[in-house]
DNA sequence: ACCGATTGGTGATGGGGATCACACATCGGT
DNA sequence: ACCGATGTGTGATCCCCATCACCAATCGGT
């Protein structure tokens, strides 16, 4: 694992984000009855088919969400980043968990027991509002995901996908062309549905063919158009 | 097609279920605004990518939605039956739809303004939860369909699985062991991820193995569980 | 009853990637 | 500085299934 950068940047808050993009009245309702917990690296949060117990919201590091299939085998749906909520389909629905959330990095989360989120939502309009937006948000990306991985079907062209995806979200770094790569290469794998191997072969040939430039974890992708030629392909 | 298989079996109300599990009152103020008109079949009623114009709800008839892939490849999400909201998604997140829905039969669909859905949900509570009770739904069943398609992957455990969800769907019916195949090949194929050609063979090699029967378009399952057993391998 | 169009059956072939098997690198702790 | 654990690089092999190529069967309309 090349992770654990344990994050040095945030220290003005408690909490970096507060409420996400909730009014200052329901963020504070929420906070009343909410509870805030630290986590280790790898604590799981709750698992695909349990039944839903509340809501867990990431106020800081990064979390896992994945499912697993009968064979054992594991695909990540997404990375989640501070500022999202996790288990909000479930616990409206009363279904259980549709996957397993597992901390990446120490993490600080905040937990709101499903009853208390329903007599919320009941009472704050907005945030029914919000609920439904986010989860409507993570359908459409899950939409997404099942068309590129089914749809693709070459893993070169999933893995170019998923590069590409990560530089989308560094528009606004400093460097926008380099990405911190915090995933083993059987993660990724997890990511696109290929193997552990098939990931360090491909990621060996976007090398010669000078797609990717790697020095230690920080990946640097000088040409995104010809990564994103693959894609079409 | 095999389909054509025109519903003679309700003809007491001009429209069936009435608004699904919609309390009286807010079904009547949908009703109000919505417009409820007769498509044939192959009408697209919207297509992946398009801003939101509204959502349709399926009265009568059976609509497929689809996703198709940077190559043409098409995959089926989902065969929507009558009841069931379509679009509500894009509707709520402001996003374009994420599939395409089409008809598969001649089809009575309601539809309903986005800004006239977004209104009666501010107004009427329950709608905004029966909404966003759907909407879980479909991400609910979107997870699964993932799970099923990418971590599976023989193509014989795919079609098998899909095969004992239909049955599941007819536990209520005179036979549960029949099913009526209202797909073509291809079709199959698309729901499962693999060719036509494969969906034939592997239908060949289960009436080999005397795992299904079929006369004309009538498959008989005679034995889940030994259908069922090729699914954990 | 005809004929074009759509659907279904089945062989042959090839390729992409899973899997197995090792060796090397790197990390983290005591 | 050592060593086990975890992650990475790469060859060899094999098998499933997409694809191509045809033909048979069935449907649907006039």
């Amino acid at each position: 694992m090349a992770t654990h950068v344990v994050n040095n940047a945030q220290k003005l808050t408690p909490v970096d984000k507060t409420f996400c993009d909730l009014p200052p009245a329901v963020a504070d309702a929420l906070e009343q009855e909410a509870l805030t917990t630290s986590y280790p690296t790898g604590a799981v949060l709750f698992a695909e088919g349990q039944a839903p117990r509340g809501v867990f919201i990431v106020r800081r590091g990064r979390v896992k969400l994945s499912i697993c299939g009968s064979d054992g085998r594991t695909l990540i749906l997404r990375i989640v980043d501070a500022g999202c909520p996790l288990g909000v389909a479930a616990v409206v629905s009363g279904r259980q968990y549709e996957a397993t959330a597992e901390t990446q990095e120490p993490s600080e989360i905040t937990f709101l027991r499903q009853s208390d989120l329903l007599r919320l939502m009941r009472l704050h309009g907005e945030l029914a509002l919000w609920v439904t937006q986010h989860i409507s948000q993570d359908y459409a990306s899950t939409c997404r995901e099942i068309r590129d991985l089914i749809l693709s079907d070459s893993a070169s062209e999933k893995l170019a996908r998923l590069l590409v995806g990560w530089l989308d979200q560094n528009t606004k770094s400093k460097y926008p062309s380099q990405v911190k790569l915090a995933l083993t290469h059987e993660e990724i794998g997890q990511m696109i549905g290929s193997s552990r191997e098939t990931v360090s072969r491909l990621l060996a040939g976007f090398k010669k063919q000078h797609l990717i430039q790697q020095t230690g974890s920080t990946l640097v992708i000088p040409d995104r158009v010809a990564l994103e030629s693959l894609i079409t392909a």
